[in-house]
DNA sequence: AATATATAGTGAAATAAATCACAATATAGA
DNA sequence: TCTATATTGTGATTTATTTCACTATATATT
C-alpha cells in the first residue's frame, strides 16, 4: 500500500477525532464535518486501509481505530535524539503527545556546558560531542534539530557524519545532506502564512 | 494574485535560503537543487510574484529576497496571543523566527494562577479570565493554541466568543468552530510520520 | 564582433488529488 | 415481512500540481 502524504495526513487527523470518540460507529460524513473535508474522500481514505463500513450505521470506531494505528505505525517505536536544548528543544521533550504514536525521545544534546548533565522529562541533556558515539550505540536514525539557524548546517553534517537518517528541522534552514539522509522541514512560519493569507472560505 | 497553500510554503523556502544567501544572484536550478525539487517549478513560482531573471545569470537575489517578502506580508503585522503557558506556549513565546515574519506575540493566557503576572520574553501571562477583555479591546485576531488535548474544545468555544478569528492549532484535537472562524491544525504527530513512513528515495 | 552556452520562460503533457454523482445495500422502522 | 432511507463504495469527471521539452535570449568567451 503507498499512502501519500495526503492520505497519511488525514489519517492522523482521523485517529484524533477517534481518540475522543465515544459513540459506537461513527460515519464518514460525521469525520468529513469535523473537518471540513468531502465525505467521498473520507470513504477512500479509509477504504485503502480495507475498512469496511456499514450501511445506514458507518465504521465501527474501534476498529477503525485500530486499523489506522496499524497503518501509521502507532506503537511501534521510533527512538530519536533531540538535538538543541534550548526552548523548543525542551518544549518537545516535554511534549506528551509523542509517546503515543510511538516517537521516543532518548535524550538532548547541547553545545553548552551548562546544560550537560541536566534531565528533562527523564531525558538526559548530553553534550554535544557524545552524540556521534551514543547515535552510533544507540542505533538511533531520527534527530529532531531545534538549534539556532547558524549552527543548523554544522550539526546537519556530524549527524549524517554519525549515522542519523530523518532529520526533522524545526531550525528555520534549509540543509544541505547526504542523499541518504531525509529531512523534513517542519516549516511553522510557512505554515502559519498559508493559513493567515489564505483565508478563502 | 492567488497562490496556493503549496506555493506559498515553497515561497517560504525560497525566503529561507535567499536569508542566508550571499551571492549577488541565485538561479533556479540552485534552489531546486538544495530543495531538491523541480528548477522549472521554481521559476513558475517565481514568475507568479512577477519577478524577472537574466538568462545565464539567473535572478538577483536581493530583488528577489524582497519580491517574497511583500507577498507573504512579512513585516506587516499580525498580532496574536498565546493560549497555553505550557512547555510549548513557552517555547514559541521565546521563538525568535516569528517576528522577521510579521508575527508579534503579545501575551500568554494560561488558567493556572501561579503563572499569571509572569513574563516571558517580554510578554506577561494572564489569567485565561482576561482573555475576552483584552482581544476585544486590542482587537487580536489569531491565537497560538497550545492547551492540553482536554481543555482544547472548551479553550475554543471561549476564544470564537471573543472574537478571535485565526485560531493555530497546536493541540492534539479536532475543534469544532463557528464558520468564521478558521483553524490550522498544527499537525506535528502527522508530519513526523509522513516523514519516518513515505521515505521513498 | 561573433559565437557558444547557460539560463529564464512557458505551453503541453503527465500525474495526482479532489469532487461529483449515483448504484448497491444493509438497516431501522412501519 | 416489507419499505424507505441513510450510508457505503466507486467509476467518472474535474481540478490542481508537477514535470517535460523546448524556445528565446542575455551573457560570457573567443
Amino acid at each position: 500500500m503507498n499512502l501519500s502524504d495526503k492520505v497519511i495526513n488525514r489519517l492522523t487527523l482521523y485517529y484524533s477525532i477517534l481518540l475522543g470518540w465515544r459513540a459506537e460507529n461513527i460515519t464518514s460524513a460525521q469525520i468529513a464535518a469535523l473537518l471540513r473535508i468531502d465525505a467521498s474522500q473520507v470513504r477512500k481514505d479509509i477504504k485503502m486501509l480495507d475498512n469496511v463500513g456499514v450501511c445506514k450505521v458507518g465504521y465501527p470506531a474501534a476498529a477503525l481505530k485500530k486499523s489506522i494505528e496499524q497503518t501509521l505505525g502507532v506503537g511501534k517505536a521510533k527512538e530519536a535524539f533531540i538535538v538543541g536544548a534550548g526552548n523548543l528543544g525542551t518544549a518537545l521533550a516535554k511534549y506528551d503527545n509523542f509517546a503515543p504514536y510511538g516517537l521516543n525521545v532518548l535524550a538532548l544534546f547541547d553545545n553548552d556546558p551548562l546544560k550537560a548533565g541536566r534531565i528533562i522529562n527523564g531525558k538526559e541533556v548530553f553534550d554535544i560531542s557524545r552524540l556521534s558515539d551514543l547515535t552510533r550505540r544507540l542505533k538511533v536514525q531520527i534527530a529532531i534539530l531545534t538549534v539556532p539557524r547558524e549552527f543548523a548546517q554544522s550539526v546537519a553534517d556530524l549527524l549524517a557524519a554519525s549515522g542519523i537518517k530523518y532529520i526533522w528541522n524545526f531550525s528555520p534552514s534549509i540543509l544541505q545532506v547526504p542523499d541518504d539522509v531525509r529531512v523534513w522541514n517542519e516549516n511553522l512560519v510557512g505554515n502559519f502564512l498559508q493559513f493567515t493569507i489564505n483565508h478563502k472560505d
